[in-house]
DNA sequence: GTACCGATGTAGAGCGATCTACAGAGCACA
DNA sequence: TGTGCTCTGTAGATCGCTCTACATCGGTAC
C-alpha cells in the first residue's frame, strides 16, 4: 500500500495488465462486436483485479454519458418520488443510470434544471415543466432524447406522458355529483407563466372541471379560485370561500396540497364532509394516510415513471416519430367526501375505504 | 440556415467568433486570472450571441465538473427533501450545481449510487448510506471531498454532520417521563448490515434510548423492537406489541415513518394518547400535518442540508482536516402525547428484557 | 541603452474514453 | 496456389475543455 493516494484505473492500465489494445477493453465494456470470449474473460479479469470503472466524462465525450436525467420541480411534492421510484425500477438491468436535478428556488429554477442536465450531456431526460415554452423543448429535442411529464403537448420532436386530466377532473365532478352535491368550486394554481401554456395539468384539469360541471347539468355553477400553490394560501383561500355568503358545498382542489390546505380550512370552521367535500388530485401517500383519508385522483406515477423510461430508451434506440402517453386516472374514494346533507347542520359520514394503491 | 440539426457551440466557436484563443475564453468563464475588462466584455458578448454552454463533460476531463452530488436513499422518506432543500437554497449564486442519484431498489443500491456520482466525476458529494463501510469513504475521501450525513463516523478523510441523537432519544423518553410514562418501548428499523455500523443513526438513538431510560429511572423497562423498516411492518409490529399481555405505556419510533405505523396500530385499536403515547423521530411534514398531529424530534434537515454545502465548499477550496458537526435536535410536542392515564383499562406486569441480540 | 517586470494573450499538450479504418490470420473455394 | 471473405484485434484521430509554458508588449529602473 503506497502512501499517496493512487489515482483510480484508466481504460489505459486494464488495456495494460490484460496485455490487450485500449480499443479492444474499450469493445469488452461495450459489450461491442469482434471480441473473442477468451479475451472477454482476461479483461473482465483485469477489470475486476483493478477495480476500473469508466469515467462517464470521459465517455460522454465521444460516445454516450450512459445516464438519464430527471428534472423534478419543488421536491416536496410527494408525488414525484412515485414517478422516480417507477424509472429506478424499469432502469435495473440496463447500463443506464439516472440522476435528478431539481429545480432550483428561483423563478427560472426548472430552466436551469434543464440545463444542468444537458450540459451533463445526458442521453435523454425528463422534465416536469409546466411553464417552459415547447419551442425550446422541440430544439433540444432534435438532439436530445426528451421525455415531458404531465403536459398535453402536440409535440413533434419529444415524447409526452400525461394523465388524462380531462378525464381526472370529470371524475372528481362526477363523484361529487353522485353524491348530491352542486355548488362545486374549483381550486387551482395557475401562476402567471402557466397560463400561456394550454397544455399545462392544470388548465387542463380546469378545463375539464368546466366541461364535467356543464355536462352534469351544473354549467350556471362553475366557479374556479386561482391561489399560490402552496398549503397556506389554499387554505386562507378556503376560509374566505367557505365564511362567505355563497358557500359551496364541495370544492375540487387541482392537487393534493391545495386539497390538504382546503381541509384545514374546513377542520377549522368546523365543517363535515357532508356540509363540504373535498377532494385532491394525484393520490399523494398523505391523502392515503388514515388520519387524513381524502378522496383524491390517482395518476399511477410510478407505471409513469416506467413508461418515461421506456420512451426514452426507445428514442436513443433509434426512434423518431413522436409518442403521446395517456394514462387514465382512477378515482380513490375515502372519507373527504360524504353525500350533501342538503345544507343541514350535520350528517353522517358513511365509511367507504379504497385501500388500494401504489 | 443548414437543414441539419446544428451542434450547440463549443469554445471553438466562441474563440472565433471573439477574435481571441481557446485559452482566452477558457480564462474569462472561469473567472481566471489575466483577463482585460475589454476582452471579457468581448467574450462575454460573444458567449450570449451564440448561446454558449460549457460542457461539463469536458471540464471534468481536466479541471473540475462544478457538480455536486447527494446519495439519498428511498427517495419516499420525506425527511431528505429537506435536506436538498437548504443546499439548493445554499448553492444559488455559487458555479456549483447539484445533482442526485437516488439508491437503487437492490440492496447493493446506495454503494452503486455513490459509484454514479464518482462515475460522474462530481467536485464532492453527501451520503446517506447507513451500512456502508466507512473504510471505502475514507478511501474516497482522499480523492473526493465526501461528507457523511447522519453517522457519527470518528473518520479522518471525511466530513460528519448529524443530529444529536443521543440528545434527540434523550428528548423523546424525558418527554414521555415527565408525562407520566414509565415502559416505553423504542421501535427500531435495523437491517442487518446496519447492526456492523455502531455509529448509524438507529444504533445511537437506540443507546440514546437505553442511556435516558436508565438514568430516568426506567432501566428495568428498557425494551428494544427492530422490526423492517417500513410503514406496513411498523404497523404489525405495534399490533402486536399493543395486544399482547405486556402493553407499553409508550412507544419511541426511531423514524416517523415507523410511528407512523404506530398510530394506525393505535387507531385500530382504539387507543388514545393517553392510553399509548407515539413519538417519531425527523418531524417529517406528515408528522406536521394537523389531522396527524404526531410529537416528534426534529433535526433541522434544512440547516443540514446547507452545512453539507459549506461543508464539501470548504474542501474543494482546500481544507484536509475533518469536521464533524452534530446538530441539538429539538422535540416537537403534539397531540399523539398525552399525560399517562394510569394504565385504567389494564394492568402491566413484569416487564422483560428486550430481544436484541446477533 | 539595457535589463527587468508585471500584465495579457496564445500555442499546444493532455484528460480518458470511443470510433473509424485497417492489418493480419484463418478458412473456403475455385 | 491464389483470391476473397469473415473474424479479431490494433493504431491513431478525436471529442471540448483546462492548464502549463511561453511570447509579447509597454513601462520603469539603473
Amino acid at each position: 500500500m503506497t502512501i499517496q493516494a493512487k489515482r483510480s484505473a484508466t481504460i489505459e492500465d486494464v488495456a495494460r495488465h490484460a496485455g490487450v489494445s485500449r480499443a479492444a477493453v474499450s469493445k469488452v465494456i461495450r459489450d461491442a462486436y469482434g471480441v473473442s470470449d477468451e479475451m472477454r474473460l482476461r479483461v473482465h479479469a483485469s477489470i475486476a483485479e483493478l477495480g476500473y470503472r469508466p469515467r462517464a466524462a470521459a465517455r460522454a465525450m465521444r460516445g454516450s454519458s450512459y445516464t438519464l436525467g430527471f428534472e423534478i420541480p419543488s421536491i416536496r411534492n410527494h408525488f414525484f418520488p412515485k414517478i422516480i421510484t417507477g424509472a429506478l425500477a424499469a432502469l435495473a438491468g440496463t447500463r443506464y443510470q439516472l440522476i435528478v436535478a431539481p429545480a432550483g428556488l428561483d423563478p427560472d429554477g426548472a430552466r436551469q434544471a434543464v440545463q444542468v442536465l444537458i450540459d451533463r450531456q445526458v442521453d435523454g431526460f425528463m422534465t416536469i415543466s409546466p411553464t417552459l415554452a415547447p419551442e425550446w423543448f422541440e430544439e433540444i429535442g432534435q438532439r436530445t432524447p426528451v421525455v415531458m411529464l404531465g403536459r398535453h403537448d402536440a409535440s413533434i420532436n419529444y415524447d409526452t406522458i400525461a394523465g388524462d386530466d380531462i378525464a381526472g377532473a370529470r371524475l372528481a365532478v362526477g363523484h361529487l355529483r353522485d353524491l348530491g352535491h352542486r355548488d362545486i368550486v374549483h381550486l387551482t394554481s395557475t401562476p402567471e407563466a402557466e397560463a400561456n401554456i394550454p397544455s399545462a395539468p392544470h388548465i387542463v384539469r380546469a378545463a375539464g372541471y368546466e366541461r364535467a360541471m356543464t355536462e352534469l347539468g351544473c354549467g350556471d355553477r362553475i366557479r374556479i379560485v386561482h391561489v399560490e400553490p402552496n398549503e397556506g394560501a389554499s387554505r386562507d383561500a378556503a376560509l374566505a370561500l367557505l365564511s362567505g355568503d355563497e358557500r359551496p358545498s364541495a370544492i375540487f382542489a387541482g392537487h393534493d396540497e391545495l386539497a390538504l390546505g382546503v381541509l384545514q380550512a374546513t377542520a377549522e370552521l368546523g365543517l363535515t364532509p357532508a356540509e363540504v367535500s373535498v377532494i385532491g388530485y394525484d393520490d399523494t401517500d398523505i391523502a392515503a394516510y388514515p388520519a387524513v383519508s381524502m378522496t383524491s385522483i390517482n395518476q399511477f406515477g410510478t407505471r409513469m415513471g416506467q413508461i418515461v423510461i421506456e420512451l426514452l430508451l426507445d428514442r436513443i434506440a433509434g426512434r423518431t416519430e413522436p409518442v403521446h402517453e395517456v394514462i387514465a386516472p382512477r378515482l380513490m374514494v375515502r372519507h373527504s367526501t360524504a353525500p350533501w346533507s342538503g345544507g343541514a347542520s350535520r350528517a353522517h359520514t358513511d365509511v367507504r375505504q379504497n385501500e388500494l394503491s401504489e
